[in-house]
DNA sequence: CAACCGATCACCT
DNA sequence: GGTGATCGGTTGC
């Protein structure tokens, strides 16, 4: 559970393809926030792929507005959004300029910074030796958010896989075991396409 | 410009 | 398993 010093950011190049193939891929990886000296990390084990007009779940069906304009952007950049008067969701996005398409990351296994993340969370007497409390952290869309300081003012349309961020998308050489493919969660429209990944049997999936 | 509602979560029964 | 919290973006009048 320890952030490998030699992790490398992804290429630029990873994002710029169909959002299923990165959500797939996506999978292992890690997303890696950096607060001055504190390293914050986890391993994605849960996303969801969004794609363009057909999809009428995405945000991005609606076609272009000033809240989700970063889904045509280029290519490995964050689209935060806020959800229910409370909580921000992260996506990457995925395909070239002009293009619009995403992965929400929905579940992280908590790599680095446990401390900030339970404090960022506001978890009081976080048993780290509970597997029960070690998924409050960051098994979800908004509590992933919240452990890593995600916010849309802070970090929407922030470029992802650039050397200098402070929330990148990142590679330590995980390779990944059983992936399982099921129906999206929480949504009405185009509810029954499949494109939910997760690690199969992971311990830190959202829901139960 | 008022009304609606959502890619959620915590807490309750 | 059910529901209240809470609010910005979008839509419809």
């Amino acid at each position: 559970m320890n952030l490998r010093p030699e992790h490398r950011v992804l290429p630029r190049s990873f994002f710029n393809r169909d959002p299923r193939a990165v959500a797939r891929e996506l999978l292992g990886k890690l997303v890696v926030r950096r607060e001055g000296r504190n390293t914050i990390a986890g391993r994605i084990v849960e996303v969801e792929a969004y794609m363009g007009a057909g999809d009428l779940a995405a945000h991005a069906a609606a076609g272009r507005t000033a809240r989700n304009q970063v889904l045509w952007g280029p290519p490995g950049h964050a689209y935060v959004y806020f959800i229910y008067g409370m909580y921000y969701c992260l996506n990457i996005s995925c395909l070239p300029e002009g293009v619009a398409g995403c992965v929400l990351i929905r579940a992280l296994e908590p790599v680095a910074g446990v401390e900030e993340m339970a404090q960022a969370r506001h978890l009081k007497d976080l048993h780290i030796q509970s597997l029960t409390d070690m998924r409050k952290l960051t098994s979800g869309p908004g509590r992933l958010c919240e452990a890593l300081s995600i916010t849309r003012t802070r970090d929407n349309a922030k470029d992802m896989v650039s050397p200098g961020s402070d929330l990148q998308a990142s590679d330590d050489g995980f390779r990944t075991r059983k992936i399982k493919i099921t129906k999206r969660i929480g949504i009405a429209k185009s509810a029954e396409l499949p494109l939910r990944y997760v690690l199969d049997g992971n311990s830190f999936l959202s829901k139960t």
